[in-house]
DNA sequence: GATATAATATTAACACTGTAAAGTTAGATA
DNA sequence: TATCTAACTTTACAGTGTTAATATTATATC
């Protein structure tokens, strides 16, 4: 009776295989450039299999930031365990943070900036992969504020002053490459730590 | 021989109404939901006619764009002469600076976000209105810099890493107004506050 | 092994998209 | 009045997301 599973199993590696496709070629050319039927043509499918795995298009999208998320956390919570000082853990999250993105900025720009406009739904609901993200700032937030390491402010405040520098910095610099911007990494480090630096005064 | 002005004259009306309608429509259901033919039936005129003042609906939605970059540097230049404590004047600017974006949000997202999707230059070349935008922000940060009222550090970088953070917190506002965010002044305060602190540290 | 049933994939179609090319019209010049 | 020119429209094409109907395949039952 193992049948079920096989196909349960089939089934899922096709629905794989679209949002392989479909993330290549978003991410090479651009959600708006890519049509139904480009993805089913990549898979060797008809376009509307593709309708039998996701809702729309926007719904595939939707998955492949959901995935994308999966990914940035994986990748945060690999330092978790490395920095023992919060402050530097902290700091090293948004490094990390802005790597990401910079490393897939048209993954970044499909999950944080693309898909808002065709989700309302903002995709951080409670239990959700964004959500446990930003669990994670707020963890390493925590620590620096019980260590007295800030000044006196909310944590959750704390958090989105920190997640606003990071997400400004990543999008200014995918987004326009080619303005005279300071060294790269020079910039990032400085945005950063001028932050953190404003949290402590 | 005032024929000519005059055709002159209402040539430069008809396109300033393709605008109007293009922005309008562009703001109200999104960029991407707009066809060139809505845009046709609002003014009508065939769609065709657009192509006879626009080279493309990239070139439309450019234009559209440079209009908000003058509207966002006339209300931030209202402000120069406001304030003579330089950095009292660019925490204002800071201030105005997101709550345009707010007041503002498709325009906004269209200038900084969708634009920079269609149109590879970035629109901030020498003598474009993106620049002096962006110059604006210069001088107000030279201000500080020569007052010694930051810690010495390159006027770029400065200007940079205050653009990084007022242009997250806009975005993460528009784009998740479901998140559970601080009071939006407050955060917004707080963002420009903690970066300026920072500057100074 | 033959047949019914369910799962999966495809074909055809609809209303719409951006835009190029060719055709039309009205006003200015001669 | 005839011609030219600028402004605008009609027509057409190839492509879009998506639905409904149809066909194909694989499994379960007899």
């Amino acid at each position: 009776m193992g049948t079920k599973e096989r196909r349960a199993r089939e089934k899922e590696q096709l629905r794989q295989q679209i949002l392989v496709a479909a993330r290549e070629l978003f991410v090479n050319e651009g959600y708006e450039n890519i049509s139904m039927r480009k993805i089913a043509n990549k898979i060797e499918y008809s376009p509307t299999t593709i309708y039998l795995y996701f809702k729309d298009k926007a719904d595939l999208l939707d998955s492949v930031c959901q995935e994308t998320l999966l990914h940035l956390l994986n990748t945060l919570e690999q330092l978790k365990k490395d920095e023992s000082d919060p402050v530097e853990a902290l700091k090293k999250s948004g490094r990390t943070y802005v790597e990401f993105g910079l490393k897939y900025p048209q993954d970044y720009k499909l999950t944080f900036v693309i898909r808002p406009q065709f989700q309302k739904g903002l995709g951080l609901e409670e239990g959700s992969v964004g959500e446990k993200v930003f669990n994670y700032l707020r963890e390493m937030v925590s620590e620096c504020v019980q260590q007295k390491r800030f000044r006196q402010m909310d944590v959750e405040t704390t958090g989105q002053v920190l997640w606003s520098a990071v997400h400004g910095v990543t999008l200014l610099l995918i987004d326009f490459p080619d303005f005279p911007w300071t060294e790269k990494d020079e910039l990032i480090d400085t945005v950063i730590h001028t932050t953190i630096e404003g949290l402590k005064a």
